[in-house]
DNA sequence: CTCTAACCGAGACGGTACGTCTCGTCTTTTG
DNA sequence: CAAAAGACGAGACGTACCGTCTCGGTTAGAG
């Protein structure tokens, strides 16, 4: 994510163009949502923004940023979860908005981004702080108040509890074994929480 | 996995050479080891085969497929998995000896595999029905049994609960986030049995 | 003059485009003729060949490898110098014939290449060798029959001699100082045979 | 040779700062010696002189102005010939001098940039007003007293007999056929002035 | 003693060509 | 007829300089 980085000192010599760096995330985009990553060349993403590849390779080390940094820039949604106190519903509500982003053009290409990172580390890096992250940490704090509250059982690894949520969801998107539908995010959350145990064994 | 296939019916003309297929498929899984997936060039498999790159054409449609014949040539396993009749058991022993084959070079090189498979639709099929659907054949079976023998709930869903054994681990696989340890397919499997509601709320 | 040689025998492996190389020569003597020297880029060779550059790279080191070929192929020029026994005759006509080559395109591009050719020692090397030494060696022999039948003195080094009627003729390329006319060669071949001393002077 | 004029008349605004120049031409001809002409680039220079790329090209309309420039500056000659009034012994201390000065590093750069001016037309100028001229015309004082003491043939066309002289020089330079030595330039003169036919046959 | 014009550094930028890499196809000879 | 050998067109790679263009900060004579 070099490339977004903003100018803060003033310093010596021109200042970067800002409409060069847009031009450049637009570009990528573009060519993102068209053809996927496939298409984005640091040769295709220049000719279209009217840009020198040299300006390409100044401000991103590798196609696999400035296409991330171009997902962001066009694909950047807010983060506000409700929160409601119900986990249930939180959770619920959280998983549903991811969903929602991944049907359509955006999972895709977040399928192919994720593809892309598993041979580009830094790639790699970027997808999980600059897009994982924020949305776990949100999760993590809607689990902890409810290990507070004694909603949920109190020897509980966050992390695995996390990973039985995203994991199923990013799962699907990947493998396209089945759809990334409304009611397997309501199955998902009820039977991470309550289990799928039959009511009769659950009482031992 | 074209190039998988063995010459059933004896044509006319000269016959495939199966000296040169194994040539071929131990040089892509020796460069594989080696170099990861950016490391399986048509060239380079040729040039270490001692073949030419037509033969190679001639076989296999695409590099990813050369790819995965290499892996499931070297990396095949057996599926023999325990059925002990209690289904957190079965599933525990399941996910362990997946998440074992995971650790190390072979669930690196899965991870990329998975990674290519994102731009690469047939590659994407070969591994789901090569080498996921087998496994979750004898998963669902498990997870049958339990549900016949009144273990599961009935109205369960179980692609879904499939996802939520697998889903945590691939996420973990490509992710990195956290390594994939025994500790963590045993909770993992009690989490998704029992859930995780502390058990004064479960009792409503 | 790498791209020159014939493809002697014939082996293994699809041979070498006759049709191909023609093109690059020809491509290359239009742009040498339309633009000189620094029109000659692999790639616009390439574009107007309608060929692949790695395939020039094949088969010349360099542009100027090519630029040299081109000019070859475009100017090549039969060597047949009248040879009467009268060296002052013959030694004129070598002049003027070089000469009359040198006025006009033929004559520019050649200032362009040996220009070149300081800093491109290959390029030099084969200015000599497929260029310059013909010329010399049969301008050698005139002036060995010569010396053989007593009209020349002889004591006389050669290679001097021979600098001393082709040098004037390149310094004039060059240097443009004058031009390579047909009277500048009819006195150069006169002084450098019987000097510019005054008659009454030479009788000492 | 822009950049070489002193600022003569005193103007408005800040006054072009000596040190840059020299800093420059040092600069310059330090890459010279070291790399030859293709070392010699706008951005090498500016980066070895501490200077701004700009600030060059302000005062220098190409690289080969700067390199001649540099070359003065570096290689710069007194035109002290002798005169001693006898013709012979004067072109051959010429041609000594001459000689002596493109042995070595002089050389070659000279050679380099002569080669340049193939296709710079203004450098071409450059060496012919800046370099050669000056020669010349010392060169050509000596020849004209001759012809008036009747040394020389009165019908001599001046510049013909100079490109005799010259002419070799330059073109064991360029073409490095031979080496410049000594024993070189006494034959040249003598052969130049006396002629190469036979005493028997130059008496007609 | 300020104003102002020109100089100068640093560095961003569009552009052209470089020489290399790998692809997938094509065209021969060899076994 | 399979296979090896290798030529070939295509196109992207990342780099080097080009010449131009802002910027901010001198520097010195003119007012």
């Amino acid at each position: 994510m070099t490339g977004g980085k903003t100018v803060e000192t003033s310093r010596v010599g021109r200042p970067r163009s800002e409409k060069t760096r847009l031009a450049i995330l637009e570009a990528a985009a573009d060519l993102l949502v068209e053809g996927g990553f496939s298409a984005i060349t640091i040769e295709s993403i220049a000719a279209r923004a009217g840009v020198s590849k040299v300006t390409i390779y100044k401000w991103w080390p590798s196609r696999g940023s400035v296409a991330i940094d171009a997902y962001f820039h066009r694909f950047r949604q807010t983060l506000t979860f409700p929160d409601t106190g119900n986990v249930a519903e939180d959770l619920l509500a959280q998983m549903l908005i991811l969903i929602g982003a991944f049907r359509g053009r955006a999972g895709e290409i977040m399928a192919e981004l994720i593809g892309q990172a598993q041979s580009d580390p830094e790639l790699a890096d970027t997808i999980r702080t600059g897009w994982m992250q924020p949305r776990r940490e949100v999760t993590a704090l809607v689990i902890q108040r409810a290990i507070d509250r004694g909603e949920l059982r109190p020897g509980l690894t966050i992390p695995i509890l996390m990973d039985e949520l995203y994991g199923p969801i990013y799962f699907r998107l990947i493998t396209r074994y089945e759809p990334l539908s409304d009611e397997f995010a309501q199955e998902l959350v009820r039977n991470t929480l309550e289990g799928v145990l039959s009511t009769r064994s659950s009482i031992k």
